[in-house]
DNA sequence: TTAATTGACATACGATACGTATGAGATTAC
DNA sequence: GTAATCTCATACGTATCGTATGTCAATTAA
């Protein structure tokens, strides 16, 4: 019988709840997850969630926090994989906009969570992407690629087009069809931002 | 004793129930409305709500297709007013941001509607907004104002970048100030689609 | 080693809100 | 004038949430 101490039973529930927690939110969605469903499912019972997550909304924050950090850290590994900072740029918006294509994430950190939460720029946790756009764009500025813009009102613009692009992608007929023209316009839309636009074509290479 | 029709006493009730449930979306939000609450405002009861809408979400369709259709109209006429097409177009856009600033249009139509009724592109009304922007694309191009892009795509584009931004403007403390910036970052945004950017000066005038 | 205390989690309870099924009253149709 | 239909209210069952209480195990201290 394997004796294990406490602390570690106790990060497992709530391992556990979160994960229960995630699976019904990105299934069947917020409100029609029943909490005393998913927390059997987890071999716990609602006590449980109470007791570490205080109520419903507490443990969406806890599943949104998770998520936002998974999602902080693709794109992060996506724009170092460019060949040069500008095209790592557009590149963490395009990820974006694939990313918000995932039911989870579509359902609970763009649909679900600003219902729930409030909105999202007041989430202490989930403005990683933002952030991590927002300083893009300002070295982007300093090594002369872009304008002079306000980097963080453009990052949520910029934020607020892939997500919404995503959700029009979702919806679509034809997903892939409507992915490729929505990464299309978004580079389109963001080289608009390039000092010298016939600077483009080699700024791809 | 003033004898009605009957049919104009049930486009009355209608128009009660909708404003009822206009009134408590917009401010406690939809989750929170109570149906025997705010039909009872309205000097009815829930029975009226399920003979005419089939259920809470069926109000909130009705609701949200009425106050669609005055956004529309709304920019429409705001867009109309501007001095040159371009010009008309941009307005659109900011129009866009600043009427997802009020709570009304962000609680129901940004934030419950897609939370309770799923896409908002699926929505058949909801469209309105979308539709006019894209014709604005396309009239631009064929004036030659705007270089080739995909008008839907580049549509739904900045119809996200613009509710988007209204989030970040309503939730900031100080708004006024956040609502200026968005609108200047949009612009810049937006004039990176102009055939040649050294027009950018006199499109303005 | 044992007693006490803390804390994790379950169970029991009450309240609220939703959806349906039934029913009454009035208007329209024949 | 009677029958049928439609609008809307009332009554009921049920699901879910939050709280309050209880129990058992583990850690701590004597």
């Amino acid at each position: 019988m394997a004796r294990k101490p406490r602390s570690e039973m106790i990060a497992e529930t709530r391992a556990k709840l979160i994960a229960a927690g995630r699976q019904a939110f990105g299934t069947i969605g917020y409100a029609d997850a029943s909490m005393d469903d998913f927390t059997a499912a987890a071999g716990l019972t609602r006590g449980a969630l109470y007791h570490h997550f205080g109520d419903k909304k507490g443990l969406l924050q806890a599943v949104i926090a998770e998520i936002d950090a998974e999602m902080t850290a693709r794109l992060k590994l996506r724009a170092a994989k460019a060949p040069t900072p500008w095209e790592g740029f557009v590149e963490e918006g395009i990820g974006y906009i694939e990313m918000a294509l995932e039911p989870e994430v579509r359902r609970i950190v763009l649909r679900d969570g600003p219902a729930v939460l409030g909105d999202p720029a007041a989430w202490l946790t989930a403005n990683g992407c933002i952030t991590a756009m927002t300083n893009s764009l300002e070295a982007l500025f300093e090594a002369g690629v872009i304008g002079a813009v306000d980097f963080e009102a453009t990052a949520r613009l910029l934020t607020g087009a892939s997500s919404y692009a995503a959700q029009w992608i979702a919806n679509s007929d034809d997903p892939e069809n409507a992915s490729k023209r929505a990464s299309v316009a978004y580079r389109q839309l963001v080289e608009g931002l390039l000092c010298d636009r016939a600077a483009e074509s080699w700024q791809r290479h």
